[in-house]
DNA sequence: CCCTTTGGTAACAGTAGTGTAACCCAAATG
DNA sequence: CATTTGGGTTACACTACTGTTACCAAAGGG
């Protein structure tokens, strides 16, 4: 369970910090929660709506979540030019976890 | 409790934004567990020996973390040269959900 | 038929974050 | 007395991240 300083004196658990960084990475968790409040797959349009960022870092986000295995990208059109994204069933049981977070976030400024 | 989208939308709600800013930024979670898991107040080389990363970087994180309440420098010393830090009691209720974040993290990687 | 929307990607430039090195002072250690 | 350790800060260079712009292709509305 020591995750920490486990970069720098156990090289096999690096996945674990990099997991852990995509995570901390700019807008992640604001893309996964758009995703599990929808309960269903979200288009592109949706998180340019709903996320506070450039088509470009969303972009870049989705690639790495996905490449985690944390998200899922459906090509639902015949042009392949239409495409839908979904939280993995694994994820799903970390949105409560982000969701206490937020929630934590949200009562600590209202004090 | 939507804080997703609130940064464009909202802006008396910025505080919410930055907090989970700082949350995220690099090294802000490892240093507030651990202030939890010692349970008493840490010095500078402590976070030095079990965060991995520079003395610089460290400074930094503690400053802003004390700046937004979430953490507390003791100056202990006569000579105003040695200090602990240890997190309030408000963010002590944070703990078990970086935990149970950490805990997620550390599970998915062992499949 | 044109124009907007959807769903992106690539290149580029500017900004933000990071580590390294150097330095400061005080206290402890040899 | 000299060196090391603790507790940092500052300056600087390097890296990483971000948004803007431009662009592409297909679909749909007026």
């Amino acid at each position: 369970m020591m995750i920490i300083m486990t970069s720098n004196c156990n090289p096999t658990y690096s996945g674990v910090d990099d997991l852990l960084e995509l995570l901390t990475k700019s807008k992640s968790l604001h893309i996964l929660m758009v995703m599990d409040r929808k309960d269903k797959p979200v288009r592109f349009s949706d998180l340019k709506k709903l996320v506070d960022s450039s088509s470009t870092t969303i972009s870049r986000r989705l690639k790495e979540l996905e490449a985690h295995g944390l998200v899922t990208r459906n090509v639902i059109g015949d042009a392949g030019n239409v495409s839908e994204y979904s939280i993995t069933k694994d994820t799903k049981s970390l949105s409560p976890i982000l969701q206490s977070l937020f929630d934590w976030v949200d009562d600590r400024i209202k004090q």
